[in-house]
DNA sequence: ATTATGATGTCAAATGTATGTATAAACTAA
DNA sequence: TTAGTTTATACATACATTTGACATCATAAT
């Protein structure tokens, strides 16, 4: 999920604001977290430790007590983890010891296409929930999220599913995303991530998975949304000035619809060198070959994140 | 309401904007309130409480005193959900509730628009989540939800805001709306309400309103989307059979592309005769004159509601 | 008209709790 | 050494609770 899947103390309070005094006084009087250590003793905290900080810090922002903000959060695990008995009528749940995880992922798919099947929103949202907050982002989202997105995308094409059964899934993908990463606290002065579709591009999930990536690593998020004019993007650049700029094209239609789309793209960017472009998705990976020197091509925000390190 | 049933009297007092004193004063003078409590002595409130409280605020402002209101909720123990526009005895002109109100409704708008102004999203987000849990939907959305995302539109079609901002602004409106109905859990044999863009409508916030106001209600909500191709309507009714479904058009360019639309849909309306067919907006509203017999206009949840109860 | 009474919101003091920060002493790593 | 981590303790500020006082105001009694 992050470059690295352990973060020591002092990493930890850099990413969240929080001072290290205040990350183990609430461990200690709170259990706020529950960090592995290394032999000498050392606190080794990983990504969900991290991402469990900046949820108490957002409750802590809406009124919350930090005691009551650890309370709310045990709590709603606990539910999170009973849900599970809200599996469709015809499957039965399979809850042997000797599942392994891949019989596990595709009982979850299995169950995710049962509920898109019948038009459940929140039957599919539920179970994205459990498996997000019991195996956490990275898992989900390779092993389910894409997946998942993409055959919802092929029953629709070979008309194996109606529209409404692609709309509804897709759209409740959405809608978990959305709630998951606004349920961040970013801090007033962090970098800004900023994911817009290219015009004439109508997928917009895409960057809602890489804007809830972004958030977990602590930036500002702002979405531009669907087909934004060109100069849309333009003047939110210069306005807003991003430290990232990450375009979707899952399609071939906008270079179908404006041949010059790259090269437009690569002057804008080469314009504000202190923001990094980068464009994904199926469509970019077909027809964007030529690497830009500023506008440049990545498909997940590990290698993208490796990309500007070793810029 | 919420899915959390537990508040501190900081919290309470925020979301009643009642002070802590007098939370307790109530308590202990007229038994305004019965709360819990926790270890150390901690009131600990929930839904309930912090409903009591702002009813008794209503009950107030339409001239009971406090002593008397409590009482009378009391008294109405069993119909005192319903607590609206009953006259008290000595009923006084608060102009200047009234007016302070409505400079506290501008002051919110001016945040809005500042927040829009330079993108932030969130700051959009937490005003509203402030505003919603003080004083409700119906009023969030009149007062501020509505003119807002008008005005965001006015600005953007007279060139005063650039496109990013209206794009950021829109979508922090909805994003909202998205986290506030996805925390209602209906139940399973709950009916469900369908919402849906007309095919080649674009704007799907008031759809997500209605919903948030359908899900208070206990419907189970579905949203087809954006532009659903015609046939996708016709599908998803067959087969959620939804009790409701809402089809958003604000524009004209839907009427512009396909004239026979309203009877297309009417058409549609009168083979379903379990579901009811609601058209809205502002396109709808200018263009869809006769007043079908299966397919009605409607522009809120109220009069869809009415509606429904007179057919 | 003046006074007494009661209702109500606000304030203050005394006491305990919650929470963030600081320091000391021992240990670890480079 | 020097900087960072650990535990433990100390402390200050903010917050919660109880109790009672007080000012204001409407209403009833004088």
């Amino acid at each position: 999920m992050e470059q690295r899947d352990w973060y020591g103390i002092r990493q930890v309070a850099q990413l969240t604001g929080l001072s290290t005094q205040l990350i183990r006084k609430w461990e200690e009087r709170y259990g706020a977290v529950a960090p592995r250590r290394m032999e000498n003793g050392y606190r080794v905290y990983n990504a969900k430790d991290v991402m469990r900080l900046k949820q108490l810090q957002k409750l802590i922002s809406e009124g919350f007590s930090i005691r009551n903000a650890v309370l709310y959060l045990d709590e709603n695990k606990f539910e999170a983890e009973i849900v599970t008995d809200r599996s469709p009528d015809n499957l039965q749940e399979n809850t042997s010891l000797y599942t392994t995880k891949q019989t596990q992922i595709s009982q979850f798919m299995d169950m995710l296409f049962a509920f898109g099947e019948r038009g459940d929103s929140s039957g599919i949202q539920d179970l994205l929930q459990k498996v997000y907050s019991q195996y956490g982002l990275e898992f989900l989202s390779e092993n389910l999220l894409i997946p998942f997105l993409h055959e919802v995308g092929e029953r629709w094409e070979m008309r194996v599913w109606d529209e409404f059964q692609e709309h509804i899934s897709s759209l409740a993908v959405r809608d978990f995303l959305i709630r998951q990463y606004s349920s961040f606290l970013a801090p007033q002065d962090a970098p800004l991530f900023l994911a817009a579709c290219i015009p004439g591009e109508r997928h917009e999930i895409m960057l809602h998975i890489a804007m809830l990536e972004a958030a977990i690593r602590g930036f500002k998020t702002a979405f531009l949304g669907i087909s934004p004019a060109p100069n849309a993007l333009e003047d939110a650049v210069e306005s807003l000035r991003p430290k990232i700029v990450v375009l979707a094209m899952t399609t071939s239609a906008p270079i179908d619809e404006n041949p010059m789309l790259f090269s437009d793209l690569e002057q804008l960017a080469s314009r504000y060198r202190q923001t990094h472009f980068y464009i994904g998705g199926r469509g970019a990976r077909m027809h964007f070959k030529g690497t830009g020197k500023w506008l440049r091509f990545s498909d997940s925000l590990d290698s993208l994140f490796r990309d500007i390190e070793h810029r």
